[in-house]
DNA sequence: CTCTCTGCAAATGCTTTGCAAACTC
DNA sequence: GAGTTTGCAAAGCATTTGCAGAGAG
């Protein structure tokens, strides 16, 4: 009951106001069948079962994103990963040497970063960006 | 004499075996001149007394990044920033809203951020990245 | 039937690359 | 001179946009 499935995307576009297209429906399919994974824009375009075009998928994304349901983080150099919203906000480590990822709950960091911008005002989104570095096996190799 | 020069950015180079050229010579000058700016390639291109190719700029930035004497930073959604390596690391805050950038020092942050990645084996690189969010003013307007 | 959405193609913005000529050492 | 480095032009990505036609409501 707490996996969001397609139909869930697709109501909260409908209830925004918006269209239910096929290309759309597809794009939701797809993000609901990957629930921890975090997908490129071209991921999704491969993934889809009839051929979507990019630009669809950006606007879908976009959609999803403004309704909620999905969220987008910049990773490293490369580029952007889109992921339906997790019910735990969570930070993302990227490896700058192998490009691996590893999720950490958000919550760990949360109250430290407020900590640091709360007394200049400032309101951080915390989750969109990624934090780089060297995992484990990189970081061996090095030294 | 903390303060550092553009001879120093260019001995750097020389020692580590490069070539020292009129277009090298002025963006260490460039960079050298604004001690605590964040510039973009375009904006060190704009800058130098004589034009540099942007291509040039870039290689430089490079050059002088594997030195070891300047860093970059991906903001929000914009172009990277270059700056010459602070004494003191630091975190940039980019508001979402009006682009305003705020520094923090690393420090601050650097235990929270090690409390997370340590048990992972992560090394963690966390001035590369911005954190994004809204600034006093905007995260004022917004509601 | 109206208004939104799609695909295509082209444009954009940032950054990198190939190459011949210019310049350092 | 030998080997880097430069500028230029072009390519490379990721992403966005304009527009005419297709499709949803």
């Amino acid at each position: 009951m707490s996996e969001i499935v397609a139909d869930d995307l697709i109501a909260a576009l409908r209830e925004a106001g918006m269209r239910i297209t096929g290309p759309r429906r597809r794009v939701c399919e797809v993000l609901a069948a990957a629930p921890g994974d975090h997908l490129t824009a071209a991921d999704i375009a491969a993934r889809v079962a009839v051929p979507v075009d990019t630009s669809t998928v950006y606007r879908t994304l976009d959609a999803l994103e403004s309704v909620g349901y999905v969220s987008h983080v910049h990773m490293g150099h490369g580029p952007g990963v889109y992921h339906v919203l997790p019910i735990r906000p969570h930070h993302h480590l990227v490896c700058e040497s192998c490009g691996s990822t590893v999720d950490v709950p958000a919550q760990a960091l949360r109250d430290a970063v407020a900590a640091v911008t709360e007394p200049r005002g400032f309101v951080a989104d915390v989750t969109h960006f990624a934090i780089v570095g060297r995992c484990r096996a990189c970081a061996g190799e090095a030294e």
